[in-house]
DNA sequence: TGTACATCAGTGAACGCGCGTTCACTGATGTAC
DNA sequence: TGTACATCAGTGAACGCGCGTTCACTGATGTAC
């Protein structure tokens, strides 16, 4: 047995596992539950040593805010690229869904204005912004022809709100009760609106 | 100046106090910044009190919880009375979407799971039923000739999730940026949405 | 190849704080007779 | 109308806790010569 002095010490890539461990203990226990004592206890170090990789608790969270945009905005380039003549709106809705529920622990920091400062990290609205953009160009490309460029950007947006609202709703629980009394599950009743949805549009 | 120990010592209305005191705690910091010391400091008694009325912290959240139901669902209630021949689906999303900015705290309570334990307080979840009971209603109402019963289930999903999307990303201030970038501001941008939605669904 | 030294990435202890909750208590209020 | 007494709704102090953050420090690592 080697001591394991040597890689314990300098931890090697302590930043990512403090990400790591934060990632699991909001998934376990919301954001509530997250503190910088916590995450430094489950990566096997002291209280100070997270200092060494971010400035305070909230730098730590903005960076997981962006990585989520950006995690995002690549599953919805996915989306739009595996059917390029014509994006498939309750496709990319589906996407953005799937996100959310691998993801939660991104997906709930990414919306929760509180727990970073916004003007302190204009970076992560930035990977907002290209996120947001992927839906717009994909339905720029899809519907382009047929609407004005306002129209097109109100349906961007009404195509993100549907797709949030799902998987909010779907991520707080709030489909639980509703899609037993429909004798479905949660998840699938998340389908089914975005299909629902897709179908009001033509698709 | 009669001494105010009267008066003072029964407070007369703690609890309501308190329920006041939350909801503009909640509305200033979020339900992180909430903190039963603090209500109780606002109200201006000691630490011990509140427990006379609430048994816990979430207990007090938990009647906010349930009070933001009832108000949810008697707004859209009015929303539905106001066109009683066919229910405007736009203005539906509206009511929504005013019970959100108006009663901010009400809103980021019902929908946070972690803030109270539903399984405590099963009151809370038959009101959140009867809120989205109204929904259905109103739609079985305006298209029950049209489609059957689970296309109308699905239908009033969509609709609630549209409105619960947009009000979710207005309040969070995800609105704020996108709507710069439209030329408008972000209430005006759900409104879009809303009506968006509406023409859709042929309103 | 060896050594001096700067820098990096940790330790371990401590700070002050605010929290939820509980203790034993007491003044105010309402009611039965 | 008065009084005894139960109950209600507060007080004030204390508990143990975990938190974010900072202190001075030290062992490990990499680099210049």
């Amino acid at each position: 047995m080697a001591p394991p002095s040597k890689a314990a010490y300098h931890h090697g890539d302590l930043r990512d596992a403090l990400i790591e461990a934060t990632l699991e203990l909001i998934t376990a226990q919301g954001v509530d539950g997250f503190s910088l004592r916590e995450v430094g206890r489950q990566a096997g170090v002291t209280p100070r040593a997270p200092y060494h990789h971010f400035e305070n608790r909230a730098a730590l969270l903005a960076v997981i805010a962006q990585r989520g945009y950006e995690l995002l905005g690549t599953e919805l380039q996915r989306a739009v690229q595996e059917t390029p003549a014509k994006p498939n709106v309750p496709r990319l809705i589906q996407a953005y869904i799937h996100f959310a529920r691998r993801h939660t622990a991104h997906f709930q920091v990414m919306f929760r204005p509180a727990a970073y400062d916004k003007s302190a990290h204009p970076e992560v609205a930035e990977a907002g912004d290209r996120a947001v953009g992927v839906v717009l160009d994909a339905l720029a490309a899809a519907f382009g022809t047929q609407h004005d460029k306002r129209e097109l950007q109100e349906l961007a947006v009404l195509v993100w709100t549907v797709a949030h609202g799902t998987a909010s709703l779907l991520n707080d629980g709030a489909f639980d009760r509703r899609s037993a009394l429909m004798g479905t599950t949660p998840t699938e009743l998340a389908a089914r609106v975005a299909g629902a949805f897709g179908r009001l549009l033509g698709q």
